[in-house]
Order: C-alpha cells, then structure tokens, then sequence
DNA sequence: AAATATTTATACCATTTGGTATATTTTATA
DNA sequence: TATAAAATATACCAAATGGTATAAATATTT
C-alpha cells in the first residue's frame, strides 16, 4: 500500500517541476515552492535532502512526461519509419503541450544549467544523448527491414533531427508562435522522406 | 570628450554583460556584478537606476556584439547570395565565438527571460524579428538581381533558416560540441544552393 | 589653485535566502 | 484504542538579497 509521505513526495515533485522548468533552479526560491505546494518548509525538507536533490527529482519528473508522451504518441504504429514520423508529429503540438509543463525541460534545463548547477547540466546531456540513439536504433531498424537507405549514418541523422526540433522549440517558445514547429515539421518530413526512406 | 563617469557606464556594461548572459537576470546578483566590477554598489547605482535597466544595457552589449560581427563577416561580398553563406558561414565559430561573451544571447535570453521578465523578453523578441527581417531583405535583393528564384516566400525561408540554426546554437551549447553547428551549417548551405539559387 | 559638481565608498535598511532544531500533529503499529 | 513512529509546522538561524542615505573622494569648471 502506498503511504502518506510517498503521497506528499510525489505530489511535491508534480507541484515544483513547472516551477523549476520555468524558472530554473537558481532563480526557483523555497518560498515559491512553499507556496505551490501550501506546505511549510519543514514538510518539504522532511522529504528531501535539500533544493538540488528536489530540483533534480522534478527535473525526472518533467522530461519523463515528454519522453512517455512520445512514446505513447510512437505505440500507434510499429514500423520504424511511421514511428519516425511519429516524432516529428508529435512535435506539432509541443507548444501546447509543453506549455502544460512550463515548457521544455530539455530547452530550459538545457539552457538554465550550463555554468550553473553541473549535476541538472549533467542529466540534460543524458537524456539527450538517450533520445538521440533511440531514434538512430530506429534507424538501424528501418534498414534491416529494408525501408530505410543503408548508407546514411543513423547517429548522424538523428542528431540532425534532433537539432533541427529544438530549433523549432526554441523559437516557438521565445516568439509565441506554433507556426515554427509546424514548418519545421513538414521539412523534416521531406528530408526523411528523401534521404532516408528508399526509393 | 569623453568623461569618467561615461567611462565607467561602459566599463560596467562591458564587465557585467557575460554574467548576465550566462546566469540570467534573476540568478544575477548585485555582489556578482560589484566582485567582477571591482566597484562598489555605489558606483553602480550612480551610473544605473536598478539591477533591471542594468540588465537591459548589457543585454543590448552582447546582442550587438554579435551582430556588429556579423555584419562585418558580410562585408566581404557583395552579392546578396554570397551575403547569405556569409550568415551560414559566421556560426561555424559560433561556439567559440559565443563563449567568449558567455553564450548566445537569443539563446540564453530568450530561454531565461520568457515568463520572468517582459522587458527582456520584449528585447530578445524585437531582435530576432529584425534579424529574420533582414535575411528576408537579403533574399527580396537577391531576388531583384536575378540570382534568387522569385516564387520563394523570403519571410519563411528567413525563419526557417533562423531557426535552424538557433538548433545548432542549443545543442552545440547543450552538449559542447561545435559538430551540431558544423553539420547544421552544411544543412543550410545545401538548403539555400537547392532551394533559392536560380538553376 | 579654489570652488563646485559629480562620482564612488561606506554603512546601513528591511526583506528574503536556504536550511535546521524542535515542538506538534498525524499516521501506522501493536 | 493506546502507543510508537513518522511527517509536518513553528520558530528560529546566519548570510545574502536589492536598494538607499550620506559621507568621502575625485573630476570638472571657473
């Protein structure tokens, strides 16, 4: 059965992690998440060791939305090439549904983290790396079933991709426009339709 | 002539305009400003109304330090085509370049300003539109001089390209590596030899 | 060089910061 | 239901926050 205090922990995270996507940890003060949460201090340093560990905590919590998000967006089909074209769809409504979350994690922590707190910096360039080579095993999963070219470079592809999303990201965050993601998806649909798929 | 105290304004932007970039305003503190400065909060608060008007100062150092850049990257031809790769051309140092006034501005601004402070944030989006409007002037000349296919839409690809490579510029930051911008800069080269050239 | 104006340093302000010891309340166990 | 255990609230801490009044030092003007 699950206690009270594994309650309070979780609802704790859920209650920060926008916060701290906002803001960013530096500029997140206890008193904001106090006043969040409605909790007092006492209760929330009773379930954590101190800002950092929580700050890291509602990190996991905000990215694993997106990356369970995509993959269930992902489930709706299951060959590697469709599943690509999974990704670049569910990037259409990343601007409301980051929005949600108090936007990207990736973005924000990204950005936020760098020459500040190297341990958040640390766990962005984690997740990263990890999104990066699930979409080259997609890849190399395409070409073995033989709808995808061989002789492109899986990495190299999905870092391209990668990029080119956040780009979109960024830009619809810091100008309040969709539009961006959606242009940026229909490109990327092209590019992998003309160099990855086979003709 | 140029007197003291205008001296020290401009030795304190100067100073202060690669904390504020890389912290952002809110993790910024005044003891930051006065331990880089060597300067008391004194003379800060003689020459500056507040930490914000401050901020602003140094933010219109930084983003014009990178323009002033690229304008002179451009100066090195004439043709509005060339003046294009010129642009492309500029962010393969852009990671070197960047970490010397600690990081890109749009990049770094826009993230940290975005729901914390709306006078930046107002700054960040007034650039970006300006710059975009400027490539897509480029592109109209380009036009007129018959170098560049007429039946493109110069705004679209001008935020299209903007976006890319404010992709490369996150993720090369994100993970220090310089290749994402490398590979981003080959992309759009491509991108405009196949798309806007005039065969 | 003397007088004036400007700039900078010092010392202070109330408020907020992250964090803790302890008292109180709530939960789980017997 | 009584008791032990755990979680939360209260009250506090020293240090740091942005900002200011004023005194001292430095430029500028006459």
């Amino acid at each position: 059965m699950i206690s009270k205090s594994e309650k309070t922990t979780k609802y704790i995270i859920e209650t920060v992690a926008p916060i701290f996507n906002q803001k960013g940890y530096a500029a997140t003060s206890m008193s904001d998440l106090t006043a969040a949460t409605g909790l007092t201090k006492g209760a929330i340093y009773g379930n954590f060791k101190n800002k950092e560990e929580l700050a890291i905590k509602a990190f996991y919590f905000s990215i694993n939305q997106v990356l369970k998000s995509i993959s269930t967006h992902q489930n709706q089909n299951k060959s590697p090439l469709q599943k690509l074209y999974l990704i670049t769809d569910f990037y259409k409504n990343y601007y409301d549904f980051s929005k949600k979350i108090g936007g990207c994690p990736i973005l924000n922590t990204g950005v936020n983290s760098k020459n500040q707190n190297n341990k958040l910096h640390h766990e962005v360039m984690l997740i990263i790396d990890k999104t990066q080579l699930n979409i080259a095993k997609l890849i190399d999963h395409g070409k073995e079933l033989g709808y995808i070219n061989k002789n492109i470079n899986s990495i190299n592809f999905a870092r391209r991709l990668y990029s080119h999303i956040q780009g979109a990201v960024f830009m619809s965050y810091a100008m309040n426009d969709k539009n961006y993601l959606y242009v940026a998806v229909e490109e990327m649909n092209h590019i992998i339709k003309n160099e990855l798929e086979k003709a």
